[in-house]
DNA sequence: TACCTGACTTAGACATTGTCTATCATAGCC
DNA sequence: GGCTATGATAGACAATGTCTAAGTCAGGTA
């Protein structure tokens, strides 16, 4: 994630405390964390931050390209540092654990031509959901 | 959507002014609402129909099996009437437009065991997003 | 038909998630 | 070290969803 913060001040992004401890909160893999999530790992690093901060830099990271939004459960996006390999979700309906997965074939050419309704389609997002082992123990 | 009512009352289902009215909104196909726009279009037909009512109804159609929740945007759930053909969603990006599609194959086929990370897998909701002709047109 | 009762509806308080604004602080340039 | 535009902050506001206490009524009963 350093080298993000590479990327990020050669594009003219002032760098502050504030977005060191974003971009900290959101290393690692499978990592998938609310607004609030993020906003808590923050403060534990750097008491002062707003919610509003962390908004925003969530905001700019997603217009940046360098981090996606994703609705895997129906309430509060989460924010997904592995925005540059594709890859999908495979959701625990228990516990509400995510693993990003990566499947094989190309969703897209499932959907036939007459099930397109004249649409250009560019885009699919999956979600698997199930039970993880974990979950399945208890 | 009347066989619904009748499926209901036969559940033990009260019948009710406002759960009609919220039935009747959910009639047809290509039907993804969220719950204010039920709830507006409730009123049409039912002035003094409570949000707290619809809410209320929606999610007793849902756990009833009787109406999908889908999460096709990031904002407010969406309920699907569409509860008895399984099928995925079609998006236009622009306008929000959304379509029932059924694609080919079995997409769950598609991840393979080295991705489950463990899981029991037992469901998959495909969105495809791109531009409706409409938007396209524009 | 008229009544009774528990299920249903209601208004509005409250909770969660997200956005915006006015003001204050500071990163990075000179 | 000082300047200034960019970023951070608190808190108001907005959108969506949940809950509660009190009133209403659907449907069974006599
Ligand atoms: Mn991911
Ligand atoms: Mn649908
Ligand atoms: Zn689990
Ligand atoms: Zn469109």
């Amino acid at each position: 994630m350093s080298d993000l913060l590479e990327r990020l001040r050669g594009r003219g992004w002032r760098m502050t405390a504030q977005r060191r401890v974003v971009a900290e909160v959101l290393d690692g893999e499978h990592v998938h964390l609310t607004a609030d999530e993020v906003h808590s790992r923050a403060v534990a690093k750097l008491p002062e931050i707003s919610r509003a901060t962390v908004y925003n830099t969530l905001g700019e990271l997603v217009s940046l390209g360098e981090v996606l939004e994703v609705a895997t459960d129906k309430r509060a996006k989460r924010y997904d540092p592995n925005a540059h390999r594709p890859h999908q979700h495979l959701v625990c309906a228990r516990c509400g654990a995510i693993r990003d997965v990566h499947p094989t074939g190309n969703p897209l050419a499932d959907l036939p031509d007459s099930e397109r309704f004249g649409f250009t389609v560019s885009e699919v997002e999956v979600t698997y959901r199930g039970t993880c082992p974990n979950c399945a123990a208890a």
